[in-house]
RNA sequence: UGGGGUGUAGGUCAACUGGCAGACCGCCGGACUGUUACUCCGGAUGUUGCAGGUUCGAAUCCUGCCGCCCCAGCCA
């Protein structure tokens, strides 16, 4: 079940567009400039489809954006105008270019189309922005950079760092791409660049022009000649210096801290998570149904819950689980799951909690508790598969041990609350059955395995009231949590839900619950109850894992504390 | 909500037993043609968290308050 790889089947990846005729998919490796004269949107590429082409002529950027298919933006150096050029509709594959060049020097329209064999999204050749949106001006992408290569090209930007010894100044730049140096010579740039470039301070908004070079010194590759600098927005005293800083100071400076090297690399990192949790339910035929975030009712205990004025109706609570609204989509569509944020006012100040967090909850009719864990079995595997295989750069950004990650695949260890107690107990704690397992028994159980471990069946006293009564030891629950390795601790918290409406009511009456508020859960039983289980992925301590940092609050964009509600 | 720690320049931190408020980074000025946390020279930068107390004298000792960090419980 694990390691499967990607969640689409094999056969949807095959390029459908003509350019394949020959049949031979091939990567490519020759340089293109897509920037020359000849590229227009009104010539077709040789080898194009006629339709394709036609897509192409008199239709905007905008038109072919409207109807889902591919565009590549090119610059034509003579009009400095952006031209676009329609290179696929339905291709989950990418569709570079080859180019030829003349002997003077200038790259040729491309002469022919060929399949890659990278997927679209992973592929290296195929910037994001060829599938994205104009750019306000002709602008290059630094990760656009190795197809420049030779070309004059203008990048925009914000300053990293500057440097300067006297007839040669160097200058970093980011643009939300990627990085790359841009040189100076004193000699060689436009009249006034020089002062320009002295009056340029950290992250202050730049356009720069200048020639594309490779260079064995420049940690991508490539590098830019500059000939011109342009500051178009200032930054003076730009609060978050190359040197260290603690952490109040930085996330009281959160809205800026974003844009550092370590942060944008978590954020791409749980980007990739949560698109490859969506991937993974789309192609194992889950239905997506969103949640209400304002609820009437209670999702597991009151008392920790965020509420607010709801007109006349008294107070309305922010969603602590979309879970009890899952288990009704579910008896809908069989196989559903929500992804959003919840909320808790617990007044939890450890390095695994916060009071607004992203949660994951599938919810699936006719599984038991068994087929529950192999389904966050395979979700996990995929997850961190998936970070491995696309965001490997930052990871390595990160200084990840990949090496755990790439141990981690399926089955994983299972064990009982029950072994759990009279193992802990074994190595000298003093923990009595009966008792919640806390963060020190869960490291002390988990540091035994290289992989996630499942601690299964735990006391029906310390757990919520919908978990179904184990049938083989009525003092538990068919339950699991899951425990990642490293000392990360439970990320996932599942069960198999009670669908007898007369053990759940007495359940909901035991616990001191108000039947009246979960009439309507109740309701799901009444009309054609069902095997059902499900679980709780959270999205943070997901992230914090497989990036390897130690605080989940860097793993969220602003995170929400007891003591933090700004910026 | 408990337990522990901490608060000094824009940032990170020193300041011995109560005795002149300091360093580095950053910033400003200058030098330097391949730097990449460049280097070198010079300069500016303070309500020592807040309020009170002890003392000839308080960043330092005492009392109260506030902020933040770590750990625990609860949980994802």
């Amino acid at each position: 079940m694990c390691g499967s790889g990607s969640p689409v089947p094999r056969s949807a990846g095959r390029p459908r567009t003509s350019t394949t005729r020959s049949g031979k998919s091939s990567s490519w490796t020759g340089r293109c400039a897509p920037t020359g004269p000849g590229c227009s949107p009104s010539r077709s590429a040789t080898g194009r489809s006629a339709r394709a082409t036609r897509r192409t002529i008199g239709a905007p950027w905008s038109a072919a954006w409207r109807s889902g298919s591919w565009v590549r933006a090119s610059r034509s150096t003579m009009s400095g105008t952006p031209c676009w050029r329609v290179i696929g509709r339905t291709s989950s594959r990418c569709i570079p270019t080859t180019c030829t060049r003349t002997r003077s020097g200038i790259a040729k329209r491309p002469r022919r189309w060929r399949a890659c064999s990278n997927s679209r999204d992973s592929c290296r050749f195929t910037p994001l922005h060829r599938i994205g949106y104009p750019p306000a001006v002709p602008t290059t992408l630094i990760a656009d950079l190795r197809h420049h290569e030779g070309a004059t090209v203008t990048l925009q930007g914000w300053v990293v760092t500057t440097r300067s010894s006297g007839k040669i100044a160097f200058l970093v730049l980011r643009d939300g791409t990627g990085h790359v140096q841009c040189v100076f010579p004193k000699k060689e740039v436009a009249e006034g660049a020089w002062e320009r470039f002295g009056e340029l301070t950290q992250e202050a908004a730049v356009a720069v022009t200048g020639t594309v070079r490779a260079d064995d010194r420049a940690p991508g590759g490539f590098e830019l000649t500059a000939s011109d600098v342009r500051m178009t927005a200032p930054s003076v005293d730009y609060p978050i210096t190359p040197k260290e800083h603690g952490t109040s100071f930085l996330f009281e400076h959160r809205h800026l801290w974003l844009r550092s090297r370590k942060q944008v690399a978590i954020a791409r990192v749980r980007h990739e998570v949560e698109q490859a949790i969506h991937d993974f339910f789309y192609a194992r035929g889950f239905i997506r149904t969103d949640t209400p975030i304002l609820t009437g009712s209670i999702g597991e205990q009151a008392g920790e819950l965020f509420a607010t004025e709801y007109f006349d109706l008294g107070q309305a609570y922010l969603a602590q689980t979309g879970q009890l609204y899952v288990e009704a989509t579910a008896a809908a569509h069989g196989k559903v799951y929500c992804f959003g944020p919840t909320f808790r006012a617990e007044k939890s100040k450890t390095r695994r909690h916060l009071t607004e967090f992203w949660m994951c909850e599938p919810e699936m009719a006719f599984v038991d508790s068994d087929g529950n864990m192999a389904v966050q079995e395979a979700l996990i595997c995929y997850l961190v598969e998936r970070a491995l295989e696309r965001r490997h750069e930052e990871l390595k950004e990160l200084e990840r041990d990949l090496a755990p990650l790439e141990r981690i695949s399926g089955p994983f260890p299972r064990i009982t609350y029950t072994d759990a107690i009279a193992r802990l107990q074994a190595e000298g704690s003093d923990i009595e059955w009966g008792r919640d397992l806390g963060a020190d028994d869960e490291t002390a159980l988990a540091k035994h395995y290289d992989k996630p471990l499942f601690v299964m069946n735990y006391p029906k006293e310390v757990k919520a009231f919908y978990m179904k009564e184990n049938p083989d030891d009525p003092r538990t629950v068919l339950n699991n949590d899951c425990l990642a390795p490293e000392g990360y601790g439970e990320i996932i918290g599942g069960s198999q839900r009670e669908d007898d409406h007369d053990l759940l009511l007495g359940r909901i009456k035991e616990q001191g619950l108000d039947p009246a508020s979960y009439a309507w859960y109740l309701d799901l039983r009444k009309y054609g109850g069902f095997v059902h289980s499900g679980f709780g992925l959270g999205l943070e301590r997901t992230v914090a894992w497989i990036c390897g940092i130690p605080h989940i609050r860097e793993a969220i964009a602003f995170p929400r504390q007891i003591h933090r509600l700004y910026p």
